[in-house]
RNA sequence: CGGGGUGUAGCGCAGUCUGGUAGCGCAUUCGCUUUGGGAGCGAAGGGUCGGAGGUUCGAAUCCUCUCACCCCGACCA
């Protein structure tokens, strides 16, 4: 991508309502623009990322047998009034009129949706278990939006759905969600903690929330020291096989968020005690029978009678995703992606466009990394070096390979890595090589 | 929904108390000089001062109403 004709409106100054690190550094680095209250158009920039981490997530419920549909924004009252819901869920629901006066709403979830779809579908015990999903817009009417697109009311979420014969089977239909998205946020690069949670007006029986760890999280946590540390890198994991070990290794110590916090039980872990703040950036449920009962979501079992399918409901706050990143990774220059979701693996930097001799090893350059289908961004604006150098580093460019006159004469480049802030120069074949490791 | 705050050029702000030709920095356009970590000089463009009423010879400034946005708290991916 040549800078020159790309949409980046990157801004010097902070706009005054950004208060967080993510938010500000979202405004400024020309990823979002606020429209309303808690609603945010992307631009270029910020949607690269969003749609890297959707595909993040997109990927590891393929890999867990979780087929993806998409369901509609807009639903109609009726859906609600059927599981109830309708009047339970209160203001937070922005509800529509349609020109036939007929009650529609813009989705805050998709339950009832959902049952309805495997409902109308699904008559016997045979086509079980079944997991869907789907990553779609969906609409909170927040009393106060915050923080950007960490508490926005449009937010993009993926949600999954289950439905099992039995709560044996609707149990391990939730591990393998549990430990598909321990392994999401690894390939994210965050540490999530799940912590037992309260099901909320969803409703169920079990329930969990995957919390990272941030100064700006808007719940008080409280953990054993060992999750800081604990992880599945490198684990070949069959989720056909028994995932309970896994869970159990990641649901025996203690963590809590701050409604479920236990002062018995911190007390006896003494030292090994973390209290931090943390960003719930996915949350999943176990509630069996709540929706599928009064939606007449049945099948029929072995015996030949009707069973209430088992259900769960599984969450990843996708845009919020991109907030808690940034909350996790920055310094006071700008954003430092984790590689599976940076925008661009790669800049180049020219410090004399205009100059024939850096213009043309930095279209070389450029095209060489094209060729080796690198994810690259050209910065080939007619600027000073020091505003190259700015925005670079704001939109976290994580290698950056800076060519001007005065290295060119003596036959070398400048590399630099955006998380170390190391530089160095060498020769261009050195660095492209650097950079492929 | 309770409490607090802010709306003036694209962005950041001053001016409001004490009414009298709407300003500063950055950005933008043009010219010259510069060019390796957000350049210098000169010139130019850009505003219904959030909106509606009112007071006044005269309102960004005073009064009334209203809208939007932000922050703290209670609720949530």
């Amino acid at each position: 991508m040549r800078l020159s004709r790309y949409f980046l409106p990157t801004l010097k100054d902070t706009p005054s309502e950004a208060q967080i690190a993510s938010h500000r550094l979202m405004l400024r680095a020309g990823m979002i623009r606020q429209s309303s209250s808690g609603v945010y158009s992307w631009l270029p920039l910020g949607l690269r990322v969003l749609k890297k981490i959707e595909n993040i997530v997109r990927e590891e419920q393929n890999a867990i047998g979780c087929h993806e549909v998409l369901m509609p924004t807009i639903q109609p009252a009726d859906l609600w009034q059927k599981s109830g819901r309708y009047d339970d869920y209160g203001p937070e629901m922005l509800r529509i009129v349609d020109r036939h006066q007929r009650d529609m709403l813009y989705g805050p979830t998709n339950e009832e949706q959902i049952t309805e779809i495997f409902a109308g579908s699904v008559r016997s015990y045979r086509e079980l278990p079944q997991m869907l999903y789907h990553i779609q817009w969906k609409f909170r009417d927040e009393v106060r939006p915050r923080f950007g697109v960490m508490r926005g009311r449009e937010f993009l979420m993926k949600d999954a759905y289950s439905f099992d014969i039995d709560k044996e089977s609707a149990r391990r239909s939730y591990n393998k969600m549990f430990v598909s998205y321990l392994k999401t946020y690894e390939r994210l690069g965050l540490k999530a903690i799940p912590m037992a949670a309260n099901t909320g007006p969803i409703g169920g029986d079990m329930s969990h929330e995957f919390l990272i760890l941030a100064e700006t999280g808007e719940s008080e946590i409280a953990c054993h020291r060992d999750f800081i540390e604990m992880s599945l890198v490198n684990e070949d994991i069959d989720f056909e096989g028994d995932l309970k070990p896994i869970v159990d290794r990641f649901t025996t110590k203690y963590a809590a968020t701050d409604e479920m916090r236990n002062p018995e039980a911190e007390k006896v872990l003494g030292d090994d005690l973390v209290t931090a703040r943390g960003i719930e950036v996915g949350h999943i449920f176990n509630f069996g029978t709540k929706y599928s009962k009064p939606m007449g979501a049945s099948v029929a079992g072995p015996d030949g009678k009707d069973v209430d399918v088992e259900m769960g409901s599984y969450g990843i706050g996708v845009s919020r995703l991109v907030g808690g990143i940034i909350e996790s990774s920055h310094d006071e220059n700008g954003i430092i992606w984790p590689d599976s979701v940076s925008p661009f693996e790669v800049g180049v930097i020219n410090l004399k466009a205009g100059d024939a001799d850096c213009d043309k090893a930095c279209d070389d350059t450029y095209n060489t990394l094209l060729e080796q289908g690198k994810d690259v961004i050209y910065d080939d604006r007619d600027a000073r070096a020091g505003a190259k150098f700015a925005d670079a580093d704001l939109i976290g460019v994580p290698w950056q390979i800076i060519l001007g006159p005065r290295g060119l004469k003596n036959g070398v480049v400048e590399l630099k890595n955006r998380k170390s802030g190391e530089r160095e120069e060498l020769s261009l074949e050195s660095a492209l090589s650097k950079i492929s490791k």
